[in-house]
DNA sequence: TGGTATTTGTCCGTATGTATC
DNA sequence: GGATACATACGGACAAATACC
């Protein structure tokens, strides 16, 4: 019976809202009561429930409680955001999927690369393109940089699959922090030739900036979304 | 001398990480040096970092220290994202902004509107279309609907300015939650009528759900942007 | 290889402040 | 004014990961 307590409390208290024993409007019972069913201490408790707001679950007061501000949206069938893999992502919606590589090869950052990249001046890179499919259709043009130092022995058999995968079962890597970029930009020659636009000319472009535990910058990649199949969802706070 | 400790050793962090005091890649002192440098308990002094890791400034590992991975991308002109208002992000990247009421009403919720706005059934409230312009030129249409008990006395001229000041100043409501989901969607006629699209066929849709500190939702906002104008950042973490 | 010190992560108990009712 | 509820802050204990010798 181990575990990290907050966590459980955490996950408890979202179950019990997800699942409507706390409801809409509701006030969850107050901190101490709350101290007192969990076998924890104040800061424990408070610490679950600071996740819970940062979720959107619950607001609270001070003076009045902790009132639930979820509500069921609904599938969220679509849901690109969060840290979620293309291949997470498929499975999760019990979408076919398949990626094509269009480029794999080696570089080495020079002074252009490094401008868009900010990979240091001299790294050693794969440079990737690959072609996204959901239910038979073109829908993200990926262009990948991976650090090659991080991410060693890479091969276009596993950028087909999923090189998270990869990196995460065969190098203890994974990423820890993602700093992205989204804008909306007329489609190019590459977006017109790969990908079912749909009568849209546009796409999502979404820029990454990802850091493993080390602290290491080892991935930049740009993502061309077609429009109809992209979904962001977010919630801010502000005091 | 008063203010929020936790917040103050946040600002400082802040602000020497950003001028370089503490450098990309470097480790910050470790926390017990910190504890002692600012004359706090290490609960307060973790608290600063933990939100400095939200805010993607910093990674933190057991066992080795607190790195710092904030990188100035430059100037993040645009920076639609947050809980920015349109005023204000027209304000800090000193644009000329302008507000067009095109409709003001008021309505009662029936079925047709709870089921996309999830206002309970009865409620009244304002209805509003504004074109938003920066620059002169026409950049979102905003389709907004405003609990009439919370928003009591908002007026067409109220409208062209700033709602939300208005709510902030008179009525001491301000927003505390917002829920929202970004889609990517084909103009519709009002799109063509109103906005500079600049050769796009399609608008960034962006739905709001927005709950005051009470708890109550009483702002349910469509906005589409023309997707020159849009930019959106965000940072995200995963253990 | 192994042991020790350092550093962050989790958890506890308590005290005091502030907002609400 | 008093009771209740959340917010801030302190200090201490132990665990787990890492670094160093």
């Amino acid at each position: 019976m181990s575990g990290i307590k907050y966590e459980k409390i955490y996950e408890d208290l979202k179950m019990k809202i997800e699942q409507n024993v706390y409801h809409y409007q509701q006030f969850l019972p107050s901190e101490n009561t709350l101290v007192k069913k969990y076998g924890c201490s104040r800061n424990t408790l408070r610490r679950a429930i600071g996740n819970l707001v940062d979720d959107g679950y619950v607001q609270t007061k001070q003076g009045k409680g902790v009132r639930v501000i979820y509500q069921d949206f609904g599938k969220n069938e679509y849901m690109f955001g969060e840290t979620e893999t293309f291949k997470e992502f498929a499975i999760r919606n019990h979408k076919k999927h398949r990626t094509e590589v269009i480029v794999f090869e080696e570089l080495v950052v020079d002074q252009n690369l490094h401008e868009h990249t900010r990979f240091p001046m001299g790294v050693e890179v794969y440079h990737l393109k690959r072609v996204r499919y959901l239910e038979g259709n073109p829908v993200i043009m990926d262009y990948n940089y991976f650090r090659k130092d991080i991410a060693k022995g890479l091969t276009l058999e596993i950028a087909e699959d999923s090189i998270y995968e990869f990196l995460d079962r065969e190098l203890d890597q994974r990423a820890v922090t993602a700093k992205r970029k989204m804008v909306v930009e007329r489609t190019n020659e590459m977006d017109d030739k790969y990908l079912n636009l749909d009568g849209f000319n546009s796409v999502v472009v979404v820029t990454s900036h990802v850091f493993n535990a080390n602290g290491v910058m080892f991935e930049y990649t740009i993502s061309r979304h077609t429009p109809s199949n992209f979904v962001f969802f977010d919630q801010t706070q502000r005091k």
